[in-house]
DNA sequence: TAGATTGTTAATCGATTAACAATC
DNA sequence: TAGATTGTTAATCGATTAACAATC
């Protein structure tokens, strides 16, 4: 399926973003695009649409151009959207449970099969088709559910307590909305951060910087 | 106060990582750190520190290396943290909400100054020091208040229109959390995206190629 | 002064863009 | 076939790293 030799995070960074589009030429029932038109609509060049494309294989035919609806496959194959990994929630505080209620993750190649805290008072709690449970029940949770992945919607100052508990448990993946840096201490894991005070702060600069 | 000749992007997105570090070693009131230190606890190179630096201006002493604080207040201000920009919020979700109530908007250059919400329901609900507001009153409220900034959470099919008043009423910056590229349509305008979507489809790719 | 460390230039590396032969 | 458009190589551009003279 690939011609797999480390692609670079450039590329992977930009396939979720073809993937979105290419949907969208779908859902409008559009046949096939060619790499001038698709850029067009993405603002970006032909030449790096072909060159991301080509990454992974030759998906696309002289002078005809893409089959939308096979492309968009193809690179929902390459994400690994069907995989339906499973994953737990570790915080159910305002962002913890703004992204439990808000991501469709089957559609994005998870499944949310748990949801823990350490606040009493927040038990039992539904939260989507899930429940809030208490953080101490980790371990017999991942006893007896392959976990595959844990989202950290939890402040810095408590994640190196529960890392440690979820390395120990086999969990290597993570995806990462507080400012502790996992794979400083855990160089074997798959992290994805996300840092919204940061890019607040770029949306700062730049405004303060505008018209120079 | 600056070298300025346009700085890239590179750079600017890392000066937040840059300030964070610095904010923590001021708080163990580390009075001084040389690049090299300063790179190995960020895991980056010297080199960089030093470019990155160096870009804004000779803050650093040969032989010495740089003080921590006054590096910290010369990135904020780099960054522009002490502006408090008013900033409005579009859309009290689950994530709208959850923005407004976890990040500290006052230490990342803004004031939230307001939040619109087309559900009827949610009118009048607090959040935080803000009341939860019809947006049919978007107007009247940017005709009485300087607002600099919007914050979309709605979803996709919803900024279109909103967009167009927001325009309209002259605000030309955005935190946007909706997958609607504003920038295609509104050049001059100054755009942050937060795709937590494509962020997880990233994730999955990755936990997808792992090993290889 | 000697040692340390910056600021800055030069070298390297990687990513993007351009060009075009291959081919549908 | 002629026209269109890919896949791919080569050229360009930009970002990162290395090196070192300047200097505290």
């Amino acid at each position: 399926m690939s011609k797999n030799e480390s692609i670079s995070m450039s590329v992977i960074r930009r396939l979720p973003r073809y993937y979105r589009f290419l949907s969208e030429l779908d859902e409008q029932h559009v046949d096939r695009i060619s790499s001038t038109k698709l850029a067009a609509i993405m603002n970006v060049t032909a030449s790096q649409v072909r060159q991301d494309l080509n990454c992974f294989g030759g998906f696309g035919q002289q002078g005809y151009g893409y089959s939308v609806s096979q492309l968009r496959t193809e690179i929902r194959n390459i994400l690994g959207l069907g995989n339906q990994y499973r994953a737990i929630l570790i915080g159910a505080g305002n962002f913890g449970t703004a992204v439990a209620r808000h991501l469709d993750f089957q559609k994005l190649g998870f499944e949310l099969i748990g949801c823990f805290e350490t606040d009493k008072d927040k038990f039992g709690t539904p939260l989507g088709s899930l429940t809030v449970t208490d953080e101490e029940e980790l371990e017999s949770f991942c006893a007896s559910h392959r976990v595959d992945a844990a989202i950290l919607c939890i402040p810095k100052q408590n994640v190196e307590s529960i890392l440690e508990r979820l390395y120990r448990l086999g969990i290597r993946c993570y995806w990462n909305f507080s400012h502790y840096d996992i794979t400083a201490k855990y160089s074997d894991t798959v992290v994805e951060n996300v840092h919204l005070s940061d890019n607040l702060m770029t949306l700062c600069y730049r405004m303060n910087n505008r018209n120079i």
